[in-house]
DNA sequence: CAGGACGATGTCTGCGGCTGTCATCACATA
DNA sequence: TATGTGATGACAGCCGCAGACATCGTCCTG
């Protein structure tokens, strides 16, 4: 055993979170990560860029799917439906399996360095769709307005969705984000409203 | 001379700006910096939690801006107008001094680490928006939208001011922000003409 | 003006994150 | 069976960062 045990990523990752969870971020060394796993430190970084890539292991999928559903998105749909619709789908997938996603955000939440990287994650996430909006004619500014906004409503809508499970009360993600959506809109609408000339 | 001269905390935010400006973030040894101010490398670890903080010294200034201009907007603006009120504000701030800006970001933004800890920050700006603004009366979720959003559009627009000037061409960052405020509620107003019920 | 009190700095020491380098192992393939 | 290839282990080392303690300047007090 040890050696060529099947998928050292998975297992590490596993691990990882795992170990944070109990211990904490800091408390935990990669050797320790590691030895978890069967393997040895300096194969973990062989795995991973550093200690807090191991907990954002299937970012790259969720960016695909970001940037398929932005660029499958109805051709007369504009920039700020597109993207709606995008967090909207990965929406659906984390819900379909919230436990690992609440676990990642409890650990994550805590921690200033894994916040800082979640972050870097919804940057690249932004920038990525913003692409996806040029590729679809949207201009330059608009697309990363849209873009960005839609991270920022993501990150919002995404903490009230976790602080809700903690009560039980509050459902489905996907509709939560459409609400957000709406809302942000409102504020503008009212804003336009009101001071139509500022 | 070394010991008591004074200002340590600002002579070793110069001097890493310089370093770091010079040979790049990561070829710079936290001991060289300290060297470089006439200090040691425990010195500059007690003036700075870790190496990437020294690049953010004013930022607690620029956060009071931020708050006191939320607070001090006009009772009958809205959020998104209080929001806006403050990054022009402190747009006008740094556009008083537009080198270190620029130098400024020229090594923030070839770095990953420190982009992470730049987007920390801007989290830490839109988290003090939105307690100003529900200090305001503003209810939870429009605060905490209009406050994220207010930090994506200064994300975006900044980046555009910094590359206009290396054109010469751009110029007030105030009035650069405003527009930018109005092209992203131009966004979600042609969404609501053209999609209504969705 | 002597004598602390106190905060800032220097020195020493050590852990852990992370990397380069090379040997070694499992497996596929001829 | 030999050999190539990619993954892993073993070893050594740098640097970020922190704890502990000595030392130095300044200021306050008697």
């Amino acid at each position: 055993m040890g050696r060529w045990e099947p998928n050292a990523r998975g297992r590490l990752a596993k691990a990882a979170l795992t170990l944070y969870a109990e211990q904490g971020f800091e408390q935990t060394t990669a050797a320790e990560i590691a030895r978890s796993a069967g393997l040895t430190e300096r194969t973990f970084f062989r795995h991973f860029a550093d200690k807090r890539e191991v907990l954002f292991y299937g970012s790259d999928s969720v960016l695909d799917l970001l940037v398929q559903a932005v660029a499958g998105a109805p051709p007369a749909a504009g920039p700020i439906d597109a993207v709606s619709a995008a967090l909207q789908a990965v929406g659906a997938v984390i819900q379909e399996t919230p436990e690992p996603a609440r676990l990642r955000y409890a650990v994550v939440s805590v921690n200033q360095e894994l916040r800082e990287r979640e972050l870097a994650k919804l940057a690249e996430f932004a920038a990525a769709m913003a692409a996806a909006l040029r590729d679809r004619g949207v201009p330059e500014l608009a697309a990363s307005l849209a873009a960005e906004t839609g991270t920022a409503v993501y990150r919002v809508t995404f903490a009230r969705w976790i602080a809700g499970q903690a009560q039980l009360d509050l459902g489905d993600l996907p509709e939560l984000l459409r609400e957000s959506m709406a809302e942000l809109g409102d504020v503008f609408t009212d804003r336009l409203l009101s001071f139509p000339a500022s």
